[in-house]
RNA sequence: AGGGCGGUGGCUCAGCCUGGUUAGAGUGCUCGGCUGAUAACCGAGUGGUCCGGGGUUCGAAUCCCCGCCGCCCUACCA
């Protein structure tokens, strides 16, 4: 052991973390654990776009406390970090970097090759920043082993993946309505549209259009896409609700037919009054919208799209077609249908036969009619126009509602029917739902929220028709359309035809794989397809693909942010369930965002970003941790307040003081920790042994769960509480005490047992400051680092007795400071005699303890019993009363504060009594004094203290003593003197003779009759009776 | 629109599952005290319609129902 200095968190950070690296203890660790039961955790990988934020700190600052935690109960922890790397984010922004615009330039400016390379060195780069900042966090895990889905054996578990989902019958290509960016040129997936949705102006625009076969009749629609009109086929109505014919009537007398929801009849007709002057409008007709099928309509921009004149010859388009879609929220009832431009019109166009028809290429350009290659969006306005023109123009003006971007690039998506591949979710989802019920989710409501995420969710889209991500296995031959899936590169090895081409496959991306080709059993030439697989694809193969192998291992604990619970505990769920049949997980924890001090979400635009690395940079990496784990339940959102940093340090200083007192003391008398010493323990010792042990089982039990915020509740309270407040104010004059003095080595002896087990249980969450202790405390027969040993509980130094009397006498000695300061007669002036009433149980602790109510409360002596002239009374204890009687209580109450209380009182000492038919037990009530006013008592939480406020001579004489010796020290402190320092004094002013022994030995001084003052000062001292002292000290340094 | 979570002193949060004495902690503010580990500590005071309403119960912050507000997820308004 060595001395103890105070303490800079952020230095001590540094220090451990060199001491880590230099003597390769992570390594050590592992290996200690090698071959021990095994905890398997997949680590979610984070994208490698950027740096962290205070978000993905906490997380992996989660994460770290966790497997810390379960290597110090002995498990070989599988531990691997983990990165996200392919995808549209890294491409945007390597796209940027070359400073081209769309999609094209890629290949005809750049060439895949160098874009992938591009893409690649920015993923590694980013990768290395970050984890430098994680690995500033103190986090602890297996860094140089990442996984990255970037290399060729992850990308080949994708590829066997994505065959076995062939062999399974779940993956398919098909015709569907997709989002898409017009910008990227690509397909997007549900996930990659959630949270994008993004408040945004757009057209709201009133339609009618004229029925073929009924003079002067519309139906009326209402539309916020007016470019998807080109591509109408159909209007649907909902096939139960009411729709009426309403005769409209306008200034010139002219009157013509509108077919509308009845309950929205009156709002169409007020935004209709908006450009036109109606006159009056009455419902000449109700019918229910399946008696409107089969009606035939006019497309309204049949002149503007030829297309469209050869579709009005179909069976079922341009008619009203019936769908359960409909609502009546608003519009009119009746909705705009164009199969290949929605999801639900392209499910109700299927079902009628209908074309799915979208005319617009990848970029978002109509490929047909009048507008052909204007982008869709621009034509909304002509095409408004073109309807005012022609009539059939009721009203257009601007809605505000969320519209889907581009997760990326922001540009507002387009609904677009393509050809994708998918993997058919609906087939399995039954199988998805009742696995996530075999999961331990923390909270448990996350197992709802997953379920009903679940629920609503549709087949997956995987394919993108982008560069950086894992090239989709599929081959099609040019001259039969046959495709196959391919599985492994030693497959595409076998089936290639053009080896010398390609020469060696060293890696899978797609400048490599789309020059292969292989031979179809048609003979004909297969070639692959374009696309790349969505990049939640890549992390959902984690489980399995991240420790390389092709076989469900189930990982004992995940955990994310809860925007993750659609995502990547689904993704990961999805695949597994398709690859293999089950769910990937035991334990998903779902932790919550990290929010700024008002409760807004932490953004650049708001400027309220607060960088994990600033706070590590002011408080060190433990005091974070610390932070993140106690401020509120893990699964909420955290507020992070920079003030509430200051209670942290505040704690750790607390903490390292009691360390450094204890340190400090031991090292002086060159103490040499020794199991010997337990046998002479002092009953508060024994008591803060039990403790400490307790913390230790209730820390366990929280950990394991995981609760993290009770866990750190409780060390916060055993620290200041238990440790520092309570234990080393009882042995502060044991460790006055002579050298050899057993008294004080039991006392160092507990102490030094307590700091190694505090800092043990301390260590998953504070791992740099529970290190340095550990490393000043062990001796050489010990482990190198503390994360070599078990976090565990001693049971045999667990007394609950002890604790529970401890809590009593602690709340005596409270309820005496407190009467003190009520009676201001201070803790330096003894008190003759106390008493105290209360239970047997009160009773007993107070007899058995006694010396420290004494001791700590300046207490002469103390008696049990009551004081005269104080009044008993009954309180009855409800929840007791209220297990047995239930409804019977309040009459019992009654009974209760009609009987004389001291009667009962003394009746109860026997046992239980009866009382008006009703057995009465001692714990069905409490006993309480009322204080007469003359008698200075103090309540506490199970009894009274009456304080004897008499005061003679000899209590006085004490009491100056105590103030002499305050005085002394606190010029000692002035002084700067060494602890040890002994010193000449000299007291004037008062006679203190009589303690003359006392003072010396507490001040390290002795009197003297002449001396050569260093320091000299005159007090004033005033007695609790009035009397008032002038007194001069003078101290003279021992030369 | 559907689902989930949250709403407790000025601020940050416990307590709620499993109903029971006077609803707690930290922090802030005011006053007093203590101090040779402590940038500490102790005491007193200040500060609460436990979001609102209804119900169940002898008894509700806690359980149930209906609202309101905030956040998140899902769905998007054709």
């Amino acid at each position: 052991m060595e001395k103890v200095e105070p303490v800079n968190f952020r230095e001590l950070d540094k220090k451990i973390k060199k001491f880590w690296e230099e003597n390769n203890i992570y390594q050590k660790v592992k290996k200690k654990n090698e071959g021990n039961k095994e905890f398997y955790f997949v680590d979610g990988p984070p994208y490698c776009s950027g740096a962290i934020h205070l978000g993905t700190a906490w997380n992996k600052i989660i994460k770290d406390t966790y497997l810390r935690f379960k290597r110090m109960q002995g498990y070989n922890v599988l531990d691997k970090a983990g990165w996200d790397m392919h995808g549209l984010p890294i491409e945007v922004k390597v796209e940027n970097e070359f400073g081209i615009k769309n999609k094209k330039e890629i290949e005809t400016k750049i060439g895949v090759d160098k874009f992938i390379e591009k893409c690649k060195e920015f993923a590694l780069k980013h990768k290395e920043i970050m984890e430098n900042q994680f690995k500033n966090l103190g986090v602890w895990l297996d860094w140089e082993n990442a996984y990255m889905p970037i290399t060729k054996e992850y990308m080949e578990i994708g590829w066997w993946s994505l065959k076995k989902a062939h062999e399974n019958g779940l993956l398919t290509k098909d015709l569907r309505v997709v989002y898409w960016c017009p910008r990227c040129e690509t397909a997007l997936a549900e996930h990659e549209v959630r949270g994008e949705y993004k408040e945004v102006y757009d057209p709201s625009v009133y339609v009618k259009f004229k029925l073929a076969d009924e003079e002067n009749t519309y139906v009326v629609i209402w539309t916020t896409t007016p470019w998807t009109l080109i591509a109408n086929l159909a209007v649907t109505v909902h096939p139960e609700y009411d729709y009426t014919y309403v005769e409209v009537e306008f200034d010139d007398n002219k009157k013509e037919v509108w077919i509308i929801a009845e309950k929205l009849v009156e709002e169409v007709i007020n935004k209709a009054k908006k450009t036109h002057n109606i006159k009056n409008y009455k419902i000449i007709k109700k019918v229910k919208g399946k008696e409107l099928e089969g009606i035939k309509y006019i497309h309204p921009l049949l002149e503007e799209n030829d297309k469209q004149k050869d579709f009005a010859k179909l069976e079922n388009a341009h008619t009203i077609i019936l769908g359960e879609h409909v609502t009546l929220d608003g519009g009119t009832g009746l909705v705009h249908t164009a199969p290949g431009h929605g999801e639900e019109d392209f499910e109700v166009g299927k079902k009628y036969n209908l074309p799915i028809y979208s005319p617009i290429d990848d970029e978002g350009k109509y490929t047909e009619g009048k507008w052909r290659g204007v982008f869709v969006k621009e034509a909304d306005v002509e095409i408004i126009e073109t309807l005012k023109d022609k009539g059939l123009l009721i009203y257009a003006g601007k809605i505000k509602h969320s519209y889907p971007h581009c997760w990326r690039c922001k540009t507002p998506l387009l609904f677009r029917a393509t050809e994708q591949w998918f993997l058919e979710i609906s087939k399995i989802k039954e199988n998805i739902i009742g696995h996530a019920k075999t999961v331990n989710w923390i909270p448990h409501w996350v197992e709802t929220r997953y379920i009903n995420g679940v629920k609503f969710v549709g087949d997956w889209n995987i394919s993108r028709q982008r560069y950086w991500g894992i090239p989709l296995p599929v081959w099609v031959c040019e001259k039969c359309g046959k495709y196959i899936v391919v599985g492994s590169v030693e497959e595409l090895e076998e089936k290639m035809i053009n080896k010398d081409e390609v020469g060696e496959i060293n890696d899978l991306h797609k400048p490599t794989v789309d020059k292969i080709k292989l031979r179809c059993e048609c003979g004909g030439e297969m070639k692959r397809v374009g696309d790349v697989l969505d990049v939640w694809f890549d992390s959902g193969l984690a489980p399995y693909a991240s420790i390389g192998i092709k076989e469900l291992k189930k990982a004992d604990f995940i955990t994310e942010g809860h925007d993750q619970v659609t995502k990547w505990f689904y993704s990961q769920h999805a695949l597994s369930e398709i690859v293999f049949g089950d769910v990937p997980y035991k334990k998903c924890l779902m932790h919550g965002f990290t929010l700024d001090e008002k409760g807004d979400k932490m953004s650049k635009s708001l400027g309220n970003i607060v960088n994990p690395d600033d706070v590590v940079e002011k408080y060190g990496a433990d005091l974070l941790r610390f932070y993140l784990l106690s401020a509120n339940k893990v699964w909420e959102d955290l507020r992070f307040v920079w003030s509430e940093m200051d209670d942290v340090l505040s704690l750790f200083n607390t903490l390292w003081n009691a360390y450094m007192f204890a340190v400090n003391y031991m090292v002086l008398d060159d103490f040499k920790p020794d199991e010997k010493y337990f046998k002479y323990l002092k009953d508060e010792d024994k008591w803060i042994l039990s403790r400490v042990n307790t913390i230790a089982k209730i820390a366990i039990k929280n950990l394991e769960v995981p609760y993290f915020h009770t866990y750190t509740w409780t060390l916060k309270d055993f620290i200041l509480n238990d440790l520092s407040r309570w234990y080393i104010r009882l042995i502060r004059d044991r460790t006055w005490k002579e050298k050899e003095d057993v008294d004080k080595l039991a006392a160092y002896q507990t102490l030094y047992y307590v700091l190694l087990k505090l800092a043990t249980i301390l260590a998953p969450v504070a791992p740099h400051t529970a290190e340095a202790m550990y490393q000043n405390l062990k001796t050489d027969d010990m482990e190198e680092s503390i994360f070599m040993n078990r976090i565990d509980v001693d049971e045999e130094f667990i007394d609950e007795e002890l604790e529970r009397d401890m809590a009593i006498v602690r709340d005596v000695v409270d309820a005496i400071y407190r009467g003190r300061d009520r009676i201001k007669y201070t803790l330096r002036y003894p008190i003759k005699e106390i008493t105290i009433a209360g239970s047997e149980e009160v009773k007993k602790a107070v007899e058995k303890y006694s010396y420290i109510i004494k001791e700590q409360g300046n207490i002469k002596n103390i008696k049990f019993g009551e004081v005269e002239g104080s009044k008993y009374i009954i309180k009855p204890n409800y929840r007791e009363l209220g297990k047995r009687y239930r409804s019977e209580v309040p009459k019992i109450v009654k009974l209760l504060n009609e009987v004389d209380p001291k009667d009962l009182i003394e009746k109860l000492k026997d046992g239980s009594v009866e009382l008006g038919g009703y057995e009465i037990k001692p714990n069905y009530v409490d006993v309480r004094l009322e204080i007469p006013d003359y008698i200075s008592g103090v309540e506490f939480s199970k009894g009274t203290v009456f304080i004897n406020t008499e005061i003679d001579d000899e209590l006085i004489k004490e009491g100056l003593m105590r103030e002499v010796i305050r005085r002394i020290q606190s010029m000692r402190k002035d002084m700067d003197l060494d602890i040890e320092e002994k010193i000449k004094i000299k007291v004037e002013g008062i006679d203190i003779n009589e303690f003359k022994n006392i003072v010396e030995r507490e001040v390290r001084g002795q009197f003297v009759e002449a001396l050569t003052p260093d320091y000299e000062k005159i007090w004033e001292i005033k007695t609790p009776n009035g009397e008032k002292y002038t007194v001069k000290i003078s101290i003279e340094k021992n030369k």
